[in-house]
RNA sequence: GGCUCCGUAGCAUAACUGAAUAGUGCAUCUGACUACGGAUCAGAAGGUUACAGGUUUGAAUCCUGUCGGAGUCACCA
């Protein structure tokens, strides 16, 4: 039970006896006592007054002096205006910090079984280039909310959907046919991602060039558009594929494969990894019959051009196109047979999409659909909609060059860890293998970080120029105050660790605030998985970095006299460590021993 | 144009379900290393929470309107 929830029931008892009459929980609001004011806790009693029928003051008065006596744990209380501040016990608190040290796994809970799982799906790229900035945002929140629901004790399976198929890889495909000379990753020491990638590109310019022919000889430019010889053959291309003809399908394997080979590396690079990786060139015929089948029981109409609709004006929505007049499917029918072939595999209690805000119309028609169909599990359906990252000059442009790439976006950020550590003199004693480990690890805690602490479902703008900084609220400075405190520990080897954790040894305010904010992470793991945002554990390991490094410098642990007060102190340093290091483990983040 | 989301110091952001004087970082200025790690700490300055109304004991938060921005409204994915 969290102190909040034993204040709160302690209150509600309290109210009952004094004004006779149970108030409902919701009425008792119990927050933390905000610094300028003494005390830890803090009730407010404006709710309170229409069973009181008394001023606020004395409200909170009488409250706080049937509290005090009523309960051990409460040591005094304040009032200011309506606001009933309370003090809790050094024991309470010590006991508090004790419970904390006997868990190994403070704030974390084990996997319930008998829970029905939940599936995340993230990342999804397509095959016809490298990842960027945009898919960073997706892996880094698909990667660390998979691990924070894990962590809040549910079964998790992370899920990649790669789109392999479409006009989108035969553009790459009819490119390096025409213009490739069969390179390969190999003879150009290419990334095959960024290969594939670049013959997309090429493949834009010659078309582009096609069009301005062909309205230099008197096309009009739609019609140009439209006939353009390239695209042509790429249409040729997807309709070879479709028809499994063998040349081509050994191409599309050929080059999808260079596509994985640099995927993997990037994911590894970021240390993101799947439980399952669907292909959309399994999937895409997939909910033709659901559809078939919602057709036959009027769920949905037919045209007369024998396409396939959903009416959903009633539901504030429009039309939705669900099988073309040639009797193909679009991506939403294919959304729809992997939703129900995901719940026949998972029988999932929660089916997490991590994708873009713009496509959330999309996931509204999905889940809307499904309901109609009569699925009772559409409810479980939740799109984990994120705001778009721009740069400083506005929206990513593949065509204009302005698009961030993973891959250098990770190695800069490295490179930018090497300089400072460097420059710092951090690391002259390391090996440089284990120096390069650490670089790599602020490097990437600094960008991770740097993404994760905004709420997902905001817009963020990113500067690769000068957003990205070691100093402040940032994983570096987190990994930082976890490196120092592990130095402090090693060096105390020789020291008797504590056992017990004695009231009187806590004699600074400073230390009662750090016990209760890690008394706060199991709650903040909870919240930060419910509302499925990252940004809050976030928050919270940079705010208890900030309190500890604020203790560090004002008092002193291993030369501490007292021996009772230097084990307290240690314990103390060692569990925040522990916090920190945990939280950061949620964001998907390490945190060196030494940097 | 319809629908959805967003406007918080120069920049980037926080505020759990409406609660106390709107927190924090970067940048700027000032100070602290004979060190348990200065990638740190302390201080200064910077705000009419886009604007105008309303509801409430109490509004950045809820409602209405205006202005500004983004997304979406494909037989694309």
């Amino acid at each position: 039970m969290s102190t909040e929830q034993f204040i709160q029931g302690k209150a509600q008892g309290v109210i009952e006896d004094l004004y006779g009459v149970k108030p409902d929980i919701s009425l008792v609001q119990i927050q933390k006592t905000r610094k300028e004011f003494e005390g830890d806790y803090t009730l407010v009693a404006f709710p309170l007054l229409k069973m009181s029928k008394k001023s606020p003051e004395i409200t909170c008065r009488e409250i706080g002096e049937a509290l005090a006596k009523s309960c051990p744990e409460v040591k005094g209380f304040n009032v200011v205006k309506g606001f009933l501040n309370i003090s809790l016990s050094l024991e309470y608190w010590a006991n508090v910090l004790n419970t904390i040290i006997a868990n190994k796994e403070f704030g974390f809970k084990q996997a319930n079984s008998n829970d029905k799982p939940v599936v995340v799906e993230f990342s999804s790229p397509n095959t016809n280039k490298p990842l960027h900035l945009g898919h960073v945002r997706n892996n880094l929140l698909g990667f660390s909310i998979s691990r924070i629901l894990e962590k809040s004790g549910k079964r998790v399976y992370k899920v990649n959907l790669v789109n392999d198929r479409g006009i989108h890889i035969c553009k790459s495909m009819i490119a390096w046919l025409k213009l490739g000379n069969g390179e390969t990753p190999e003879t150009t020491g290419k990334k095959g991602d960024h290969l594939v990638g670049d013959y997309y590109v090429r493949f834009d310019k010659e078309y582009k060039a096609e069009i301005g022919n062909l309205v230099a000889q008197g096309m009009a430019e739609d019609e140009a558009k439209a006939k353009a010889p390239i695209l042509l053959q790429a249409q040729e291309l997807l309709r070879k594929w479709e028809a499994k003809d063998p040349e081509t399908i050994a191409l599309w394997s050929k080059m999808n494969g260079w596509v994985y080979d640099g995927f993997e590396k990037t994911y590894s690079s970021l240390g993101i990894s799947f439980d399952k990786t669907y292909y959309e060139s399994q999937t895409y015929l997939l909910g033709k019959s659901v559809v078939n089948d919602g057709l036959n029981r009027g769920v949905f109409k037919q045209k007369d051009d024998s396409s396939v609709w959903i009416d959903l004006t009633a539901d504030g929505l429009d039309e939705k196109l669900l099988l073309r007049a040639d009797g193909t499917s679009v991506y939403i029918t294919q959304d729809i047979g992997t939703a129900i072939e995901r719940f026949n595999e998972f029988k999932f209690g929660e089916h997490i999409y991590v994708v873009g805000n713009e496509q959330e119309y999309h996931f509204q028609v999905l889940k809307l659909i499904m309901k109609k169909l009569g699925y009772d599990w559409s409810d479980a359906l939740y799109h984990l909609s994120y705001g778009m990252v721009q740069l400083p000059e506005g929206k990513m442009k593949s065509r204009e060059g302005t698009v961030v790439d993973a891959d250098d976006l990770v190695s800069e950020m490295v490179n930018t860890a090497r300089e400072m550590a460097e420059e710092l003199g951090k690391l002259d004693d390391l090996e440089s293998e284990e120096a390069s480990q650490v670089y790599q690890t602020v490097g990437l805690g600094a960008l991770k970080y740097f993404i994760l602490k905004v709420d997902p479902k905001k817009n963020m703008t990113f500067n690769p120029k000068e957003s990205i900084d070691f100093n402040g609220n940032t994983g570096p400075f987190i990994q930082y105050t976890h490196a120092r405190i592990r130095s402090v520990l090693r060096k105390a080897d020789n020291l008797a660790p504590a056992i017990t954790i004695k009231p009187e040894n806590i004699n600074t305010s400073k230390e009662l605030d750090l016990i209760q904010m890690i008394n706060l992470f199991p709650e903040t793991v909870g919240i930060s998985a419910e509302s499925h945002n990252p940004a809050i554990i976030a928050n919270y390991a940079y705010e208890l970095a900030k309190e500890y490094n604020q203790f560090y410098h004002d008092f002193q642990i291993l030369k501490e006299a007292n021996p009772g007060i230097r084990s307290f102190r240690l314990e103390l340093s060692h569990q925040i460590a522990e916090v920190l290091k945990r939280s950061m483990w949620l964001l998907g983040i390490d945190v060196p021993d030494k940097m």
